[in-house]
Order: structure tokens, then sequence, then C-alpha cells
DNA sequence: AATTCCTGTCATCGG
DNA sequence: GGCCGATGACAGGAA
């Protein structure tokens, strides 16, 4: 939950700076073809905001506790380290107005078609009954077309809803086992959110049809399907809407579990699918694969960063490149220089305005040398990269090898080959997480934590429920694992479903009992079955009839139970031992200490139902202990997934950056010869590139140099630059 | 017969 | 100091 939040969190601020950002372009763009600055201004705000000082601060104050490799803060390093990247990228390049039209196609299709997320997960029904997409579900919730109408609904269309609710049960019973399970309070609510959610759908799926479209979404005539209306605009709360509707859904484990998954396998129109596909965003049909949040949100940001990179290729407007030749200084080439370049932008327009023609640029060169420049402004390299290669070519002064591409070794084939091993590895793992993505998203996205954030099933939360039932009340069976008696009389039917229910994620971690889930799914009366973690209940009474399950472990398990809960019932009849096994083990301390002062036992009876009762409740303990080592076992390894694809990202979103600063580079250079070769001097003869070179000033003014006067500063440059 | 796996049990530690 | 849960170590049984 915390996670989520955070996502959440990052999310909306994510988004709140995409509008804010699409709306300073729709205002600027009406009357500013050259609304740099302002832009400039307004991107600065939060690019500053993000400044890598706030961040560690940020890191140093929210959460408190250290980087542990599996901690929220790790990945909100990363992800903080992301948004950096971006919105420097954003401060760069534009975004362009399209980004608007992409979520308005996100919720179209989200309207018309079926939530890719829902269908997939949820509903296993055809094309004509498509589920209402979760914002259209929110809608409805909003305009008393859900519950409220869904008992009527129900009642008039029972049969449907009969259908529909076997379909579901076998997720809420999942879902109420592992309340029994005493998931914990975050579990809850994270899981209560989706039952909202299944409450809705339900509702919905009592009500299908045409009453069940939210307000402003009509349904075809032809195709039955919803076609949103006014889907001109969308106003920032219901895009807030869209992705709290898009993080609940996305985060919902339930709609990605493997039998949900069957059920839409087995059942689903195909082409209800491929419509969803074709129709949603790459954004919603992420949530169709069990992806995390954070690919989510990488998989968004790359939309932006294809269009971002398209409209960089596009755009011819010099206004944008940095002509500064302090960049010159350093030849490593890192994401930063980006924004140093990307920050002189608004220092050099003005100052080419304002550049004199007579003007000499020598004194500035002289006054502004490099470092001030790096000190100022930031820049560390960007050397060569701006500089056209083959004029150094012919100046001994600088080698053309050293200029000429300053970035060949950083975008040399080793890397690139680096990334795409790392797709492909990201690809090729890729199913396996699929087939543990459940266990990770019960995990939350950032996953791992060890034993601060257990899984629903986890040992800590069912001893936390079950030490405080115990305690709190007589009930001793709400645990399950009580076995130990014998006197198949006291065990109550009701106790013995409990304890069959025990833990049901436990088949999950345990060999013994690897029966596929998804098998008992559509079998409510063998659900219990499915999750048989019962070490001590299985009844000793050869007339209970047999687990319909069978394998090596459960038989194991069964038989060896037998002896021990045998051994144990056994001495516990031969001391003459007045009440149940199950009592001693499961009764808490007071009420155990009471019903032996009920009865008089000799020391000989005490000391054996004392030794029972540790028995067994250290029996429960060497349980949970190894279900939690399982648990975390399991959990590092999604999180070595989740971190390796996170390096394979993050290994893209670096060699997107080095393409795109490669493209600037050869506008430059460009730039630079477009510039040079329409430089004449005073007879009107153009300056030789041999003799002559522009540099580049501080305040972003170009001069033109002697090569052979480059670094004297007495020497009056022939003449200024021309502003481009 | 050796190995592996599963489970119970004991000892110990820490809350 | 006792209770209780967690856990490492060990043992025993089954496959």
């Amino acid at each position: 939950m915390l996670s989520l939040k955070k996502y959440l969190t990052e999310g909306l601020i994510q988004f709140t700076i995409l509008l804010s950002l699409m709306g300073v372009r729709v205002d600027l763009d009406s009357y500013l073809p050259s609304h740099l600055p302002p832009l400039h201004e307004i991107i600065l705000g939060p690019t500053s905001a993000y400044t890598q000082t706030q961040f560690h601060s940020l890191r140093g104050t929210t959460d408190g506790y250290g980087v542990h490799p599996k901690s929220v803060d790790l990945d909100q390093f990363f992800t903080s380290r992301r948004l950096l990247s971006r919105m420097r990228a954003l401060d760069r390049l534009q975004v362009p107005s399209t980004e608007l039209d992409a979520w308005l196609v996100h919720r179209e299709a989200d309207s018309s078609v079926s939530s890719a997320q829902t269908g997939s997960s949820r509903s296993p029904e055809g094309p004509q009954d498509l589920p209402p997409t979760d914002s259209s579900l929110r809608d409805n919730r909003e305009t008393e077309q859900g519950r409220g109408t869904d008992e009527l609904g129900a009642t008039a269309q029972s049969e449907s809803s009969e259908l529909n609710k076997e379909e579901i049960d076998p997720i809420d019973i999942l879902w109420l086992q592992d309340i029994d399970l005493g998931a914990g309070r975050e579990d809850f609510e994270s899981r209560g959110r989706h039952k909202d959610n299944e409450d809705i759908w339900e509702s919905l799926h009592d009500d299908p049809g045409s009453e069940a479209a939210p307000p402003g979404v009509q349904v075809d005539g032809e195709t039955g399907e919803n076609v949103p209306q006014g889907q001109t605009a969308m106003s920032l709360a219901e895009c807030l809407s869209l992705l709290d509707d898009t993080f609940q859904f996305a985060n919902s484990s339930e709609f990605t579990s493997p039998d949900s998954q069957s059920i839409l396998d087995t059942e689903s129109d195909p082409v209800t699918l491929d419509q969803a596909d074709g129709l949603l965003s790459p954004f919603l049909s992420d949530m169709e694969s069990p992806l995390d949040l954070e690919e989510q949100w990488q998989d968004l940001m790359s939309i932006m960063d294809m269009q971002v990179l398209c409209f960089s290729d596009t755009t011819e407007d010099p206004l944008y490149l940095s002509l500064d030749p302090s960049m010159q200084q350093n030849g490593n080439l890192e994401a930063p220089p980006l924004q140093g370049c990307a920050q002189n932008v608004t220092l050099f327009t003005p100052s080419m305005e304002a550049f004199p023609v007579s003007e000499s640029p020598l004194p500035q060169l002289s006054s502004h040398n490099s470092s001030d420049i790096n000190s100022t402004f930031g820049f560390t390299n960007l050397t060569g990269i701006l500089f056209p290669s083959q004029l150094n070519s012919t100046s001994n002064e600088t080698s053309s090898s050293d200029v000429q591409d300053p970035l060949g070794g950083i975008l040399g084939d080793a890397l690139f080959d680096e990334i795409s091993l790392m797709d492909l590895a990201f690809e090729e793992g890729f199913s396996q997480m699929q087939a543990s993505q459940l266990q990770e998203e019960l995990d939350s996205d950032s996953g791992l934590s060890l034993d601060s954030h257990q899984s629903p099933a986890s040992p800590s939360g069912s001893e936390t429920s079950s030490s405080t039932c115990s305690s709190s009340s007589s009930s001793f069976s709400e645990e399950g694992a009580v076995g130990y008696s014998s006197d198949s009389e006291l065990v109550e039917p009701e106790e013995v479903e409990e304890a069959s229910g025990y833990q049901p994620e436990y088949s999950k971690f345990c060999r013994m009992s690897s029966q596929d889930p998804s098998r008992f799914n559509r079998l409510p009366f063998l659900e219990h079955v499915g999750h048989n973690h019962t070490y001590n209940m299985i009844p000793e009474e050869p007339e209970e009839p047999p687990l319909p399950i069978s394998g090596r472990g459960n038989r194991r398990q069964g038989a060896f139970l037998d002896r021990q809960a045998g051994r144990d019932e056994q001495r516990a009849r031969a001391m003459k031992i007045p009440f149940s096994n199950e009592k001693i083990i499961n009764l808490p301390v007071e009420e155990f200490n009471e019903l032996l002062t009920k009865y008089q036992l000799s020391e000989a009876q005490l000391c054996l139902v004392r030794d029972i009762r540790r028995r067994g409740k250290n029996k429960m303990a060497a349980q949970n202990c190894r279900k939690r080592k399982l648990d975390t076992i399991l959990n590092l390894e999604q999180e070595v997934k989740r971190l390796n694809r996170e390096r394979s990202s993050q290994l893209r979103e670096k060699g997107e950056n080095l393409r795109s600063l490669q493209r600037m580079k050869q506008e430059v250079e460009n730039l630079y010869q477009e510039v040079f070769s329409q430089l004449r001097d005073q007879e009107g003869r153009p300056y030789s590139p041999q003799r002559y070179a522009l540099h580049y000033t501080s305040n972003g003014n170009v001069v033109l140099m002697p090569r052979n006067a480059e670094g004297q500063q007495n020497r009056r440059p022939e003449r200024k630059d021309r502003r481009k």
C-alpha cells in the first residue's frame, strides 16, 4: 500500500506536470512562436524543483529508513532519477500537444471497447456483454447507476447475475480466505479497494446494457459498444480520476491472477481482445499483461519520448541548440550536459539578438573562460560534440580524432549491444515473471519487503491475527493449524473447513501442495482442497473420505501428521487428559491455565499437557517460519527480476538520450557550417575554415577567431557572429 | 544405500 | 522472570 501511494502520488505529480506543460503550450502557441523564455521559465520551475539537492533532502526526510535493497526508497531513488531526466528532456524538448490526444484515445478505447485489464482479468464474457471500464464504473457509481440500480437489475436478470456470481465466486473465496488468514490491514485496505471495484463490477454486470453506460457514453446501435460523447476535452479531474482508476487496476493482483486469466483464455472472445489491443493505449495494454507500475510509467514516458524525439527530429529551429564552446572542455558525455545544453538555450537566444556587429568578441573570450561557464552553468562536457569535426580536421591544434566524435566511446556498439542484450533478457525473463507476477503484485511493485511488508498470507499477518484472536476470544480454531486432536467428535465440520482453508497461499510455496490452484477455481467445493495445507487437521478416522487430491507431499504429510498427532494423542489418552489437544495448544494462556485449574491433574499430566502445548505452538511457529523464509526467497527473486527490468529500462533510456544527443550534435554541426559559410570578410570573400573558426562565449555570443590566434586574447576578431 | 525433501522438535534468543 | 514467537539445528520418515 505504501508503494501504491508512492506510485499514485508520483503518477499524479507527473501527470500534473504533463497537464501543466500542455497547458503552457496551448497558451503560448497562439501568440508566441518563440515562446522559449516563458516556457523555459515555467519548465525551469519544476526542473529546479527536482534538483539533486532537494531530491536528497527528500530522501532523507520522507521515509526515514535507510536504503535497503528492497526498500521503497531505492525504488524512489530510481524513479526520481528517471523523473529528473524526463524533466530535463521536457526542458530540452517540448511536449507536443498530441499528448492529450493520446489520453483521449485511451479513454475512448476504455469506454467503447472495454478495458483490457478488466476484460482480460475479470470478464469471461463475449463482446456483447462487455464489462464497463473502471472509469465508467466510477462514473456509474457517481451517477447513481451503481448499486441502487443493480439491485433492480439483479432481480430482473438474476440469471446472468447468477452466472456472474459463479464466475466471481472463486476470486471472492480466495479473497475471503486471505482475510481469514489474517491478512494485514494494508492488504485489507488494498483489497478493499479491489473489492469495491468488484462490487461495482458485479453491480454493473447485474445491470448490463445501456443503462450501465456512464453518462457521456452512448451505446452504438450496431456494435453495442459504448461510444463516448464529448471526448474532445477531458477535464483535469477526469484525467486524474482515470489515472487513479488505472492505478487501481494496475495494482490489482486479483485481476491478473492466473485463474482469471485462464477464464479469459477459454471463454473470452478474441475479437474483443483484439479490439482492445488495437485501441487501448500502450499504457493500458500493459496492464493487460501484469507489468508493474514502474513499467507502466516507463511505457507512458516512452510514449512521451517517442513523441519528443520525433518532434526533435522535425524541428529545425536552431534556437534549441546550444553553441557553447565551453562544452569542448571535457570529453565524456553523459546526461547532465543535456540539461546544460538546454539551459543554455535561453541564454543564447537573447544574447544573440543583442549581438552588436562591430563588437570585438575577444575580450569576452578572455573574460569568460570555459571554467567559468562550467561553474556557472554546470557545463562539464559536450566538448567536441557541438564542434564540426571537419573544420578542425585541417587544423593541427585540434586533433580531428579527438573532436570527431567523443560519443564514439559511449555510443559504441558495446552499449547498444548491452541494451539489446538486456532487452532480450528482459523479454526472455518476462514469461517467468508473468508466472510469478501474482506474488509480485501482492507484495506491491516495490516489492521486496522482507518482513515489514508481508504478503497477505504472510505469517506475520496470520500470526498477528491468530494471536489477537486467540487472546481475545476462546474460539481457538481460528488459525486452523490446530490439529493434534484425534477426537474427531470434537472437530466440528466448520473447524475442519477453517483448518482446510488455512494458509491458502501456502500452495505457492510448498512443493508438497503444488497443485495448480486454478484447477479448483471453478469448483467451489474443492476450493479448500486446492489450498489444503492442514498439517494437523487430517482426520485420523479412516472413515473420513480421503482428499480428492493426491500426491507425494500430501500423502506423506497426511501419514506423517497422523503419526505425529497420534503420538501426542496417544500420550494424552494414556495420561487420561480430560480435554483435547486442540484446546491445549490453541487456548490463550489465561484460559489454558483456567482449564488446568478446572481439572485436578497430576504432575505428569500437567507436564504432558504443557509439552503438548509447547510442541504444538512451536510446530505452528516452525511452519510459519518456513513459509516466511520461502516468502522472502520468492520476494527476493521477484525483486531481482524487477531490478533487472529497471536496469534494462534505464539502459534503454540512456541509449535514447545518447541518440538524441547525436542528433543534436549533427544539427549543431550543420548550423556551424551554415553560419561559417555565410561569413564574409570586408572584401566580401569567405573566410577560410583553415584559418578561422567560430567560437562561442559564455554569454552566447559567437565570435570568429583566427585559428592561430586562438588562446591569444589581444587579437581582435575579424567579425562577430550572426544570429541564427 | 544414499539422497532429498518435509516436518516435528529442541534450544536459544529477543520482545 | 515467565510467556511467547522466531529461528537455527537436528532428527526421523518417506519417496
